[in-house]
DNA sequence: ACCGGAGCCTGTTAGC
DNA sequence: TGCTAACAGGCTCCGG
């Protein structure tokens, strides 16, 4: 459930307290957590380094260290860091621990175990696979309309690519439909250039959104200080199933689109 | 290129 | 009420 939205107000969240910090040690006890490395390794790695920045690339967060090395983790499903006290009561679900020169520890607890840590010398080796960053100012109408022409694949799926954009999820990816005003099985490359303008400017619109009102606590998603986020407030498709549409009232339907539970109106949508 | 399905997990929910 | 089964979903890997 993070996406962008959630993994940025993470980052936001985690920057203050953690930047400047020193790693003094790891502990882990889920070793599936660790995605490239092993615990040995990463605790020779990272231990005395500092954190210089906190930063997010699609769903990743990236902790740039002192040494150029960089800790990346990816939340997945239900990952949720937090920075407590290292005297702090244990807390169920936290499989891996980085503990601070300050006394505190970054705690990242995940229920459902899918989460990753990777360390990565290269951001490359992790990253590079993805997809342009949706907020970034060079990802613009024409460099959307580039990536859509010749696919023929339904413009649900493809949202949820990372390969094709980084960041966006179930949320988002539906939200961003709705306000486009396109149904989800919409073949990409049917898209006229005024649709393509359109849905560029709404995948915006709702990651901006998303980011402002602080992530959609609809399932397990918190803020790093266990508060709910506000998203889940605004939207106007996602489990809304048989709700009125806000716009023209028909029940909003679901339908599953590459394995994915998918949410829209079937008037609105085209 | 694209699709579908299995697998990874476990807390929550639907259904009997 | 109490049990089980299905479901949720980000991502990867597999076969077609």
């Amino acid at each position: 459930m993070p996406e962008l939205p959630e993994v940025e107000t993470t980052v936001r969240a985690l920057r203050p307290l953690l930047v400047g910090r020193t790693i003094t040690g790891v502990r882990n006890d889920w070793p599936r957590h660790l995605g490239n490395v092993d615990l040995a390794t990463l605790q020779q790695q990272i231990h005395g380094r500092s954190f210089q920045t906190v930063t997010r690339r699609g769903k990743y967060l990236v902790f740039n260290l002192s040494d150029g090395a960089a800790l990346i983790i990816h939340l997945r499903m239900s990952g949720h860091l937090a920075v407590v006290d290292g005297g702090a009561a244990p807390q169920p679900h936290v499989h891996t621990i980085f503990a601070l020169e300050n006394g505190q520890e970054l705690r990242f607890k995940d229920p459902r175990k899918f989460g990753k840590v990777y360390l990565a010398h290269d951001l490359a080796e992790v990253l590079g696979g993805l997809g342009p960053e949706p907020l970034a100012t060079d990802f613009t109408a024409a460099v959307l309309q580039e990536r859509l022409n010749g696919r023929k694949r339904a413009l649900k799926p493809l949202l949820l690519d990372q390969t094709f954009i980084a960041g966006v999820g179930n949320i988002y990816a539906d939200e961003a439909l709705f306000a486009a005003r396109l149904h989800p099985q919409r073949a990409a490359n049917s898209l006229s250039q005024e649709e393509i303008v359109v849905l560029h400017g709404a995948i915006q619109r709702v990651l901006r959104l998303g980011i402002a009102r602080e992530g959609a606590s609809i399932d397990l998603y918190v803020k790093p200080d266990g508060t709910r986020g506000d998203m889940q407030n605004a939207v106007n498709v996602f489990r809304r199933t048989g709700q009125p549409c806000y716009v023209c009232g028909r029940p909003i339907e679901r339908m599953v689109l590459g394995g994915r539970s998918t949410h829209f109106c079937a008037d609105c949508q085209i």
